[in-house]
RNA sequence: GGCAGGUUGCCCGAGUGGCCAAAGGGAGCAGACUGUAAAUCUGCCGGCUCAGCCUACGUUGGUUCGAACCCAACACCUGCCA
């Protein structure tokens, strides 16, 4: 079986994912967490990630954390195939995976059946400096030659979609699949459990997050991974309070204003998570303030 | 107390007689999503019995065929003088 707890940051997936994994060890059977958060891979990001402590990971083996350095830039298909080789991993010793993150694209490539074409640096880096000087419709105008299906899917002004469907057209000489496949499990006995709860709480929680972050010495994590070339990161220079702290030191804005910033882009990217996990008709959702939470998820698991 | 400036939709902010329910941004809501996905992008965003109507640009009154825009008084805020 497979385990996946999906759900809006700050619902408390990863407390959730440890209390199952003991509940597991409880019934005599041994749980690891493999992670699913595109900016915990990132070595050093730790407290704007609420990455799982060192305690914690002492107690319940967690894999896919601190591969990346942060300039390095993460990529769904790696991801995909690290997720799947631990899966393997677990699973061939008779160890329960429970996949938890709240990236969906990274869920959904994981565990469902899900191909990527390839990717080469060159033709990117040559569609993105034409994508510079010309500008995203121009480039869509070309895919609406090349790929009408593909154009009439993508939003003439999404440049990165754009670009990844003619990158793709350039090295296979075949149309880009502009839509996500078919739901559907690769694994047999895969279930997932979603985490929810009400907006105001959330919201709530992740306000109180993020003032925990700032007193837990962020900004210092940030200067330090500025310092060692989180600018130059195209993916983590980007991650959520990351992006408004460097604003903040680059004197853009003030301390207050990146603390703020930070809360609304948090609760925006939560929105559209939600908007994500609510068409997957497949999650079991689980309350999180309900009291009996672990024994439902962990029902909802061993069920699977 | 005197002089000057200001008061616009949830917030910031443009608008100085008709083309204004009012640019733009933010927030909010919804959605898309195949190698940067905590990314990138799209739509909606005063109300209604919705090709029209109602309410609205500090308040009240006035000028005008017509006012967020002009005039007067009042209220509040801001800068300078005292």
């Amino acid at each position: 079986m497979t385990t996946v707890i999906v759900g809006p940051t700050a619902v408390g997936k990863s407390s959730l994912a440890l209390a199952i994994a003991r509940r597991f060890r409880a019934a005599g059977q041994a749980a690891e967490i493999i992670n699913a958060d595109s900016m915990q891979v990132y070595r050093g990001m730790d407290i704007g990630t609420a990455k799982p402590t060192a305690d914690e990971r002492a107690e319940v083996p967690h894999h896919l954390l601190d591969l990346l350095d942060i300039t390095e830039t993460a990529t769904v298909a790696q991801f995909q195939r690290l997720a799947r080789t631990a899966i393997a991993s677990c699973r061939a010793r008779a160890v329960v995976p429970l996949v938890v993150g709240g990236s969906a694209l990274y869920v959904r490539a994981i565990v469902d059946s899900f191909d990527f074409p390839g990717t080469d640096p060159e033709v990117r880096a040559e569609l993105q400096g034409e994508l510079d000087h010309r500008g995203a419709p121009a480039l869509h105008e070309r895919l609406a030659r090349l790929d009408p299906e593909a154009a009439a899917a993508i939003e003439p002004g999404n440049g990165r979609r754009v670009v990844r469907a003619l990158e793709v057209i350039a090295l296979t000489g075949r149309p880009f699949r502009a839509g996500l496949p078919p739901r559907h499990y690769l694994l047999p006995d895969v279930v997932q459990v979603g985490l929810r709860l009400d907006r105001v709480a959330l919201d709530q929680r992740i306000a109180e997050r993020v003032e925990g972050m700032w007193a837990a010495g962020f900004v210092q994590e940030v200067r330090r991974l500025a310092r060692q070339g989180l600018r130059d990161g195209l993916t983590a220079s980007r991650a959520l309070g990351y992006r408004q702290v460097l604003q903040f030191l680059d004197g853009e804005i003030t301390e207050a204003e990146a603390q703020q910033q930070t809360v609304t882009a948090t609760r925006r990217f939560a929105r559209r998570q939600e908007s994500w996990f609510r068409a997957d008709n497949r999650i079991q959702w689980v309350d999180a303030t309900e009291q009996r939470r672990v024994e439902e998820a962990y029902a909802i698991s061993s069920a699977g």
